[in-house]
Parts: structure tokens; C-alpha cells; sequence
RNA sequence: GGGCGGAUAGCUCAGUCGGAAGAGCAGUGCCCUUACAAGGCACGGGUCGCAGGUUCGAGCCCUGUUCCGCCCACCA
């Protein structure tokens, strides 16, 4: 008895799925990590997203990304722990409390450091919420019992405790040097935090300094510069040392037009190039970092001209209190008035501009407290040369080592409120600076009680780059650090290959002796369909937010895999989504096939017939390859191998082989079919779930058995991922039904060239060659093609298919068109002509023979003959046309 | 200036060990067939950027080169 048993609707309801398993799987405790249970660890931390930030398609891809493998390693029974959290984001959190705060007309330093601080927090609380909920949306199944945040108490213990280490033993140090100034944040930046902007318009612009006392025929030196306002802090002019044209110049001095001061010439041999414009160079030391070097090299006074907010200081003389851009303007004037105008030209130039604020950037002498690079960063090379960690794609770790082979020291001090404060404190009575992991009452050097704490707070990638042992407890020796660190793989973005993993890796590597993860798996961006960078101002953003509500997680998340291929970026469709859609519509609707034909779980049947061991290698065949797939980060490949085996051979072939089983009366064969195609749903909504969690849990759910009351089958979550040996490989079963498939293709390529109905049911004639498997499937080619294959002669009007040696001769009596037919023969001979005389070819190159695999060699044969023999086919087949 | 990646069908991309080029989307023809028209069946479409080389054999390996994208550094 077929009937139907079971009314599944017509379409999978994603957001009933979502909403209903999403709070189960997190309370039944299966996202929590147990340090005590066994298993191979693997952990992943998540790349924590801005606090106060919203969930945008880099963070939908990478987190989707990071779930498959999770689930996909939980279900193969690893001891997972995948650990989320947020970020603090210093820079980034405190310009929109600013910018708030703004709006309402209150200025953070009138509020003062506490009351703003207060305000912070209450953003953080208010809209912290925020992304850890659309997080959840998308089905990621972390731990959310460890969840962190990089300014929690645990975790600020862990950036206190790196400080004091890394300051004891020196590689923390506080100096007095050039430094990147961000002048509308009023802060200092790191050089990763400087992007220059290409391909500015602006111009080289000179001007003569006048010589103190004439020499000779001299009277002046002409220099050149992009920015006339920084003649205010000069205090050299450079000349090559061995330019005849200046060389008995240096020691003289030029007078300062505006300010009174005498300025040498000197001789820098790295600095100037002789050609290169007028050879002469002004050199500011305080606001230009090769200036500064010459600075160093000639102990040159270092004049800071500007004050924080890029004013001209009290230095400058009548150009005090202007803006530097204003007073760039007023100084080309003056010159240009005192007939020291000596030339300008276009000059097309970079910016160097602060990332946050769009600032361009001020280099200023400032007291900082930087990070040593160098002995940090030499392990962290050698890590990945050794292979302790590996890149994927294996071309990024170029990126990496570049950066990390001259790396500058890191400046760690940030001029803002939000983030950690420094654990330094200066003692006003001696100067000394007191570093500690507890607050200090008294001077360790005078015994002093007035300290005051460090007004600055570090850089937000000093907490991040702690984040793969922090979160798990560093510094206390806990279990959860014990059991899962090093981490199994970190996903991210290539933007933040500097800023983040190899600051990661070598605080890893100093603290835990480690690396911090063994493979790092480098993402694309994901752009819009025409491969542009989504952005606000070209409005090409996609929310992921509204495309989940519109199309489900499960289909939103598959797009996404079935995009995400190795080294590439990602271009984001309509299409694409529909076509992800779509798919899962088939499997949905393949799955109400099985529950109109199988109602509890079947008995495992005496034997199985040739189409269910078919499907069942087929699937093994799959298994193998998604399994691959996974464990090379090929997620695209992940995708396209459950899609092809899932449309192409369960849903074209084996459904459509199924169903005169299913819906005949033979015992034994029907319950045959209905075990198999029970098996491979029970298979495939394991396969799937990693990708497509809350559809495949849909499936698993309502499998015929697990669906009835007291089934213990649980959560797909949990259960095993199908593995290689599960489903046998079946050789010949597969070659006889990849020889029947071209049968019936063959016979419905006929049918559709001469525009036969499938209703027509078509005879065809064979010889009686027909033997073995291939003959015992003889219904299929009724079912699947409408022909009927009888023992006998070749009709007089026939069209021929042969297929394994095998020819078919089918009648079309009073349908055939002889001409057409002649035509599509002569082609067919044609063809095999052409591969015939290849393979003759071939085979005639006593260097081929010779040198060729033998495998080859015999393949190469077996196909020659066989098309020759074909072509003796074709070519009765013609003649009898005649 | 240094480095990295890419170039394969109209579009977006796969292509494993070097062994006669693949998919999705788009296109064409036929079909509402008892899971599915969000579907089925069939078909057409490529000088693998260019030029050399290695090899019995190259989309794949080597050399050179063009174009596109990106990163870093520098720019008086």
C-alpha cells in the first residue's frame, strides 16, 4: 500500500524551521564545549565583530564559513568549541559616542573622561545586543556560554598582563619620536592605520632661501617642496655632498625669511638626488619622516611648527593660530611677495590619510609607547616558513612575510578614552614611570605618593591580537586553554592579514610558545554582481539581514558557500540566490516524493536492486568528494558536489529508476527501493547540514521513524557525518548503469530530433546482443525512454543508436525522414572520423607507445575499436537508407 | 620602484597526476509526464590573453610579454 501518508507542505517554511530549532539546539547545551569531553579538539575563535556594529555581508560570509566547518567537525565528532565575542573597537565605538553626543550639542572634554566613558558603556549595552542577534539569525552554532568582549574583566587582565610582561622584559617602551598624528581624532596612529590616497592633484612649489653672506656670485638656494608651510620648522638645507654646484655651500647658513634663525647647509648623501629637481632640499625634521632621519643623522634642532589640531604653534611666528592648509596659502603669498617665488609645477601625489577620520595625516614629534618588532616578529616568520601554520591560499603568506620582514615598531598609544587604559603611572615627584599588575600606591623608585595614571589608552589591535588564548583564559592556565589551544583555523579577510593575524601569531608564539591556529583561511570580499565593492554612497549594499528574511538562512547560507572559492572574490547575485533557492525547492520536493512512498523507516531489505546500489555508490562517490572538499576549504566545490549528485543523479535518475518499484507490486523490490531512498535522505540531510542547517534539521526531523513518537534519532546536529566507507562502490553497477543512461539518452536525443512526444511509444529492434545487466534493464529504457526493446531484425525504417557495442534499431516507420536521417548520420560518421584518425594517430607514434602509460595505451585501443566498430554501425545504417 | 593574484563558452567561474575542454546562469527547440513549471527532455556555444620552450602529449610545467585587479614602499 502506497498512499501517502504524511501531508508535507508544499514549500519549506525557513523562518518556522529557523525560529523553531535555532532556541532548541541552544538550549539543549549542544553549541557548549566541554574541555572534559573526548574527541580531537577543534576550536575556532571568531573574528569579533565591532560591539556596536550591524552584520553586514563579510561578517554573514565569514561566519557561514566558520559554521560549516564547525558543524560539519562536530558531527564527525571532534571536541568543538567555537567561541564567539565581540570587540571594544577604540577608535571606531568612540567616534559614534562622539558624533551622538555631538548632535545633542555636548563635546566629550567638557563631559569629561568618566561621564563620556559612562556614555560608551551605555551604547555598548544598548546596541551591544545587536550583532550577537543577527549572528544568531544566521544559524552559527558557537559556544555562546564563552562568549567574550575585549574590554571584559578577564580580558583586560589578559592585555595587563601582556603589557607588564612585554615592558619587563623590554619590548614595551616609551620614547620621544616621529610619529603618525591624526589631527581631527587628536590622536597618534599606528602606519597600518595611514592609507594614502592616490593620485592627488597638487604641485611642487619652489621657493630661494637666501644665503646669510653672499659666496662668490651666490646669493641664494632654491628648494622645493609640496607642502611651503613646513618652511617654518626647517632647520637644514640638504645638498649631495659631492654636487659641484653646492658642495662649497655646506656649512654655510641661509637667513629664515620669517622667523629669526640661521639654517645650515649640509651634505646628506641618502636624502637628496642630485637630479632630481633644483638638488637642494629643505628638511624639516619634526614633521617628515626622511627629514626626521636626517635630523637624526646631523643632530639638527627638531622644530614642531603645528599644535595637535594642526595650527600653526607658537614657532611660526605671524602664522601663528592658522590652519596649516590656510597657512600654506598665506606663507606662498609672502614669499612669493618678498621675491622668493622661484617656480611651480603639477606634481601628482599620494595622501597619506588617517583611516578613521579621513585626516590627512601630520607626522609630529611625540612621547608614545611603542611595541618592539623585531624580536617578535622573526618567530612569527619562521612559524609559517616551517609550516606551523599554514595559508589558504598558500599565496598569502607572501603578504605576510613582507610586512612582518621589515616591520617598524608598533606605536601601542592612542590619545582616546574608549579602550584600556595604560597600567603606567607617572610619579610627579621623580618622573619615574611605574608598571605593574596591580595599581600602584607609591613610586617604586622615591617612594612619591602623587601618581597620576597614563592618560593614553592602546591601540584596539593590542587586546584583538591576544584574542586565540585570551578568550580562553590566558593568563590563568585553564583547561579550555589547555584543551584548545592552538586553534584549529582562523577565517578572515586579507584586510586584516597585518593588523590582525600576524599580530595574533606573533603574541602566540611569545606567550604560548605556539602558534595560535594551524591553518588561516583567507577569504574574498564580497562584492555585487558587476565585481564593484558594495558601498553606501554607490548604494550596492546587500543586507544580509533582508535577504535571509526573504529567501530563508538556509538557501541565504548556501549562496554563499557555493560562492566562496579559494582565493576569490565573491560577486553576489539575484540569480545566484534564486538559483541556491531553487535547489533547495528540489530537494524539498524530492523529499515529498520519499513520504509519499515511505512512511517509517524501512527494514534493511535481503538484497538491493541495481538502481538503489547505483544511487547508494553515487552517494558514496559524494561523500568522498564533499569530504575532500571540506577539509581543503573548497566550499565551493562543497556546493557544486552536493548539488550535482542531488539534482543530476538523485532527483534525474534514480527517482525516475525508483518508481515502477515504488509503485508496483513487486514486495521485495519496492522495499529495496524504499530502504534506499529512505538511506539517502538519511544520508543527504546529514551531508547538507553543515551549509544548510535549519532545512537539513526540517528533513532529519520529519524522516519517515524519526517523525513518529519515541524516536530517539535526535538532533542532525549531533549525528554522524556520513563517512567514505559507508556506501559500497559497486564497479560494475556503475558501468552498466552509466551504459543504460546513454541508452536512454541516445533514445530520447532520436525522440526529440524528430520531435516525438514522449508519449510515442517507440519499438526497437536488437539483435539479440543484449546480455547480462544491461539486458535485465531493458524496463528502464521502456520507463525512462518509452521504447520497448524487442529481439529481431532491423526494421526497413530505423533510426540506429549503438551503446557498448550494443545496437538499437528503432522503428520509426512512416516518421522517418530520410534525408534528415541521412544527414545526422553523415554527421555522426563524421565525427567518429575525426576521432578515429586521432586515435590511429596516436597509436602510430612509436613515441606514444613507447613512452605512454600502458593504462593509456590500452585505453586508447579499447576506444578505437570501439569506434570503429560503431562507425561499421553507422554506416549499414546508411546504406540501408538507400 | 617591489610584490601578489587573475585572464578558459555571451556572463560568472571549475578544471585533481600533464592524457581529446566542464558547470551554473543566459540562449534555442519540444513538453503542464503520477516529487517538482521555482519543473522535465534534448540541443547549440570555446584558437583556454599573446609568443616561444620542455614533452610522445600542455588550459595545466618553464621563459618572455600584454591587459585587468590588489598590496607594500617612495615621491624635494
Amino acid at each position: 500500500m502506497s498512499t501517502p501518508r504524511k501531508e508535507l507542505p508544499a514549500f519549506y517554511d525557513a523562518h518556522a524551521a529557523a525560529a523553531l530549532y535555532y532556541p532548541q539546539w541552544e538550549s539543549s547545551g549542544a553549541f557548549k564545549a566541554d574541555p572534559n569531553a573526548k574527541g580531537e579538539p577543534y576550536c575556532i575563535v571568531i573574528p569579533p565583530p565591532n560591539v556596536t556594529g550591524n552584520l553586514h555581508m563579510g561578517h554573514a560570509l565569514n561566519n557561514t564559513l566558520q559554521d560549516v566547518l564547525i558543524r560539519y567537525k562536530r558531527m564527525d565528532g571532534y571536541n568543538v568549541l567555537w567561541l564567539p565575542g565581540t570587540d571594544h573597537a577604540g577608535i571606531a565605538t568612540q567616534w559614534v559616542v562622539e558624533r551622538q553626543l555631538r548632535a545633542k550639542g555636548i563635546e566629550r572634554r567638557d563631559m569629561g573622561r568618566e561621564k563620556f566613558l559612562e556614555c560608551v558603556w551605555e551604547w555598548k549595552e544598548q546596541s551591544g545586543g545587536n550583532i550577537v542577534r543577527q549572528l544568531r539569525r544566521l544559524g552559527v552554532s558557537c559556544d555562546w556560554s564563552r562568549e567574550r568582549f575585549t574590554m571584559d574583566e578577564g580580558l583586560s587582565k589578559a592585555v595587563r598582563e601582556n603589557f607588564v610582561r612585554l615592558y619587563e622584559e623590554g619590548l614595551i617602551y616609551r620614547a620621544t619620536r616621529l610619529i603618525n598624528w591624526d589631527p581631527i581624532g587628536l590622536t597618534a596612529i599606528s602606519d597600518l592605520e595611514v592609507e594614502t590616497e592616490e593620485n592627488v592633484q597638487g604641485e611642487i612649489w619652489s621657493f630661494a632661501y637666501v644665503l646669510s653672506e653672499p659666496h662668490g656670485d651666490t646669493t641664494e638656494i632654491v628648494v622645493a617642496t609640496t607642502r611651503p608651510e613646513t618652511m617654518l620648522g626647517d632647520t637644514a638645507i640638504a645638498v649631495h655632498p659631492d654636487d659641484p654646484r653646492y658642495k662649497h655651500l655646506i656649512g654655510k647658513t641661509v637667513k629664515h625669511p620669517f622667523v629669526d634663525r640661521l639654517i645650515p647647509i649640509i651634505g646628506d648623501a641618502i636624502l637628496v638626488d642630485p637630479a632630481f629637481g633644483s638638488g637642494a632640499v629643505k628638511v624639516t625634521p619634526a614633521h617628515d619622516f626622511n627629514d626626521h632621519e636626517v635630523g637624526v643623522r646631523h643632530n639638527l634642532p627638531m622644530i614642531s611648527i603645528f599644535t595637535p589640531d594642526a595650527k600653526v604653534n607658537g614657532e611660526g611666528g605671524a602664522y601663528v593660530g592658522l590652519d596649516r592648509f590656510a597657512a600654506r596659502k598665506k606663507i606662498k603669498q609672502d614669499l612669493t611677495d618678498l621675491g622668493l617665488f622661484r617656480g611651480r609645477q603639477d606634481h601628482t601625489m599620494t595622501l597619506p590619510k588617517s583611516q578613521r577620520s579621513g585626516a590627512v595625516v601630520e607626522p609630529m614629534i611625540s612621547t608614545q609607547w611603542f611595541m618592539k618588532m623585531k624580536p617578535l616578529a622573526t618567530p612569527a616568520v619562521g612559524a609559517v616558513e616551517h609550516g606551523f601554520t599554514t595559508f589558504w591560499p598558500d599565496a598569502w603568506k607572501n603578504t605576510y612575510f613582507s610586512w612582518l620582514r621589515d616591520v617598524k615598531d608598533w606605536c601601542i598609544s592612542r590619545q582616546l578614552w574608549w579602550g584600556h587604559r595604560i597600567p603606567a603611572w607617572h610619579c610627579a615627584d621623580c618622573g619615574h614611570v611605574n608598571v605593574g599588575r596591580t595599581d600602584p600606591t607609591e613610586c617604586s623608585a622615591c617612594g612619591g605618593t602623587r601618581l597620576n595614571q597614563d592618560d593614553d589608552v592602546l591601540d584596539t589591535w593590542f587586546s584583538s591580537a591576544l584574542w586565540p588564548f585570551s578568550t580562553l583564559g590566558w593568563p590563568e592556565r585553564t583547561p579550555d586553554l589547555a584543551r584548545y589551544y592552538p586553534t584549529a583555523v582562523l577565517l578572515t579577510g586579507f584586510d586584516i592579514i597585518f593588523f590582525w593575524v600576524a599580530r595574533m601569531m606573533f603574541m602566540g608564539l611569545h606567550h604560548m610558545g605556539q602558534v595560535p591556529f594551524k591553518d588561516v583561511y583567507i577569504h574574498g570580499l564580497v562584492r555585487d554582481e558587476n565585481g564593484d565593492k558594495m558601498s553606501k554612497t554607490k548604494g550596492n549594499v546587500v543586507d544580509p539581514v533582508e535577504t535571509i528574511d526573504r529567501v530563508g538562512v538556509d538557501a541565504f547560507r548556501m549562496t554563499l558557500t557555493a560562492l566562496a572559492g579559494l582565493g576569490r572574490d565573491l560577486l553576489w547575485s539575484e540569480k545566484q540566490v534564486d538559483s541556491w533557492s531553487r535547489f533547495q525547492n528540489k530537494i524539498w520536493n524530492a523529499y515529498k516524493f520519499l513520504h509519499m512512498h515511505v512512511s517509517e523507516q524501512p527494514a534493511v531489505p535481503a538484497a538491493l536492486g541495481p538502481y538503489d546500489r547505483w544511487i547508494l555508490a553515487r552517494l558514496g562517490s559524494c561523500v568522498r568528494n564533499v569530504r575532500a572538499a571540506l577539509d581543503g576549504y573548497r566550499f565551493d566545490m562543497v556546493a557544486s558536489e552536493i548539488y550535482a549528485f542531488t539534482w543530476y543523479e538523485l532527483c534525474d535518475w534514480y527517482l525516475e529508476f525508483s518508481k515502477p518499484a515504488l509503485y508496483g507490486e513487486d514486495g521485495p523490490v519496492k522495499d529495496a527501493a524504499k530502504h534506499t531512498l529512505w538511506t539517502v535522505f538519511h544520508a543527504l540531510s546529514r551531508l547538507i547540514h553543515p551549509i544548510m542547517p535549519f532545512f537539513s534539521e526540517e528533513l532529519w526531523r520529519n524522516l519517515p521513524g524519526h517523525d513518529q513518537p519515541g524516536s530517539t534519532s535526535g538532533t542532525v546536529m549531533t549525528a554522524a557525518y556520513p563517512k567514505d566507507g559507508d556506501f559500497a562502490e559497486e564497479p560494475e553497477v556503475l558501468t552498466a548503469i552509466a551504459t543504460l543512461q546513454e541508452a536512454i539518452v541516445a533514445v530520447r536525443r532520436i525522440r526529440s530530433e524528430k520531435n516525438l512526444s514522449p508519449k510515442v511509444g517507440l519499438v526497437a529492434a536488437n539483435a539479440g546482443t543484449l546480455t547480462g545487466l544491461f539486458a535485465g534493464q531493458a524496463s528502464a529504457l521502456r520507463d525512462l525512454a518509452n521504447v520497448t526493446v524487442v529481439t529481431g531484425p532491423r526494421p526497413e525504417q530505423a533510426a540506429v543508436v549503438v551503446v557498448a557495442g550494443h545496437e538499437l534499431w528503432i522503428n520509426l516507420d512512416g516518421v522517418l525522414d530520410t534525408g534528415k536521417e541521412r544527414e545526422r548520420l553523415t554527421k555522426e560518421i563524421e565525427k567518429l572520423n575525426k576521432s578515429i584518425s586521432f586515435l590511429e594517430g596516436r597509436l602510430s607514434n612509436e613515441a606514444f607507445v613507447s613512452k605512454a602509460p600502458p593504462h593509456l595505451l590500452e585505453k586508447s585501443r579499447g576506444e578505437l575499436q570501439g569506434e570503429k566498430d560503431k562507425r561499421l554501425s553507422l554506416e549499414a545504417a546508411l546504406k540501408a537508407l538507400a
